[in-house]
DNA sequence: CGGGTTTGACCAGCGC
DNA sequence: GCGCTGGTCAAACCCG
């Protein structure tokens, strides 16, 4: 990357290569304004990636999105808005509203195992389970058994894209504490309108194009690598992008988005 | 025996 | 009205 740069950029010196006590002011004012460069290039790409993983959660989301007909009515609370149950953004023709207590939940497991039991601390009490038109692999249902008086439902069922992804649906808000002292394996959750799977908050994609702070920069940069390494392909994808951004960087300097679309799109 | 799971039956919303 | 579908019920069963 670093060699890239200053490949790419021949203006640019390389500090490294003396000590720091016999560089001049014009040197160092150099080496910030490579700096400067650098943190615009990121910026840039990040953004690109931001793009890029919200078109990739959509596609992603509405192919796993239970596409429910029924209980319109339990369904639709907050009338008068319109969103889309997975990233929040999409208003397509039909209106797909979702209560606003209902979050889900995405657990990595293995693939191997069948069992629709996702661990959040509190106790469940199985009460049906049923095979959806729209994924092979079938729904269980769970009321929550620790107090009667609890309303929590929620309901799990393996991706349909993704065999070693489970989805649960919560619906409803406990009114007690967790019944046990498991750690909740919830390292993907997301409330109903953001995205689904390596979850990267929007808010941190919306603050890396929008904010100027370069410290702030870096805690969202890090927030944002440890949301997206979460994701095996998302994270190929950005390796894949930063080598494209690298070697395409001479001669494509205005197609930013080429390289991660490309990836993406395979 | 109590609590949880399984599973077929039933109910209700929606489109045609 | 009918068929399809998701959600729920409840009897039977299992397990510690």
């Amino acid at each position: 990357m670093e060699k890239a740069l200053l490949q790419t950029n021949p203006q640019f010196i390389d500090l490294n290569s003396k000590p720091m006590h016999e560089t001049s002011n014009d040197e160092l004012i150099q080496e910030l304004s490579r700096m400067k460069w650098e943190n615009k290039k990121l910026n840039e790409l990040l953004t690109v990636v931001c793009r890029n993983y919200h078109d990739f959660a959509k596609k992603d989301c509405a192919e796993e999105l239970f596409a429910s007909r029924k209980r319109k009515s339990d369904q639709l609370e907050n009338s008068g808005h319109i969103f889309h149950s997975c990233c929040g953004e999409c208003s397509p023709g039909r209106p797909r509203e979702i209560k606003s207590n209902t979050s889900r939940v995405h657990v990595r497991i293995d693939p191997s195992d069948t069992s629709l039991i996702v661990k959040d601390g509190y106790q469940w009490r199985k009460y049906g389970q049923k095979v959806t038109r729209d994924n092979p692999s079938p729904r269980a249902y769970y009321k929550c058994s620790h107090s009667p008086t609890c309303p929590v439902k929620k309901k799990v069922q393996r991706s349909a894209g993704d065999a070693s992804l489970l989805v649960a649906i919560y619906e409803g808000q406990h009114n007690h504490r967790p019944s046990s002292g498991e750690v909740p394996a919830t390292p993907l959750r997301s409330p109903v309108g953001q995205q689904p799977a390596a979850n990267i908050d929007p808010a941190i994609c919306r603050r890396i194009e929008n904010e100027e702070s370069e410290i702030d920069q870096q805690v969202l940069v890090e927030q944002m690598a440890s949301s997206l390494t979460r994701n095996h392909s998302f994270t190929a994808a950005l390796v894949a992008a930063i080598t494209g951004r690298i070697l395409d960087d001479g001669s494509e300097e205005n197609d930013d988005s080429f390289s991660i679309s490309r990836v993406l799109s395979e």
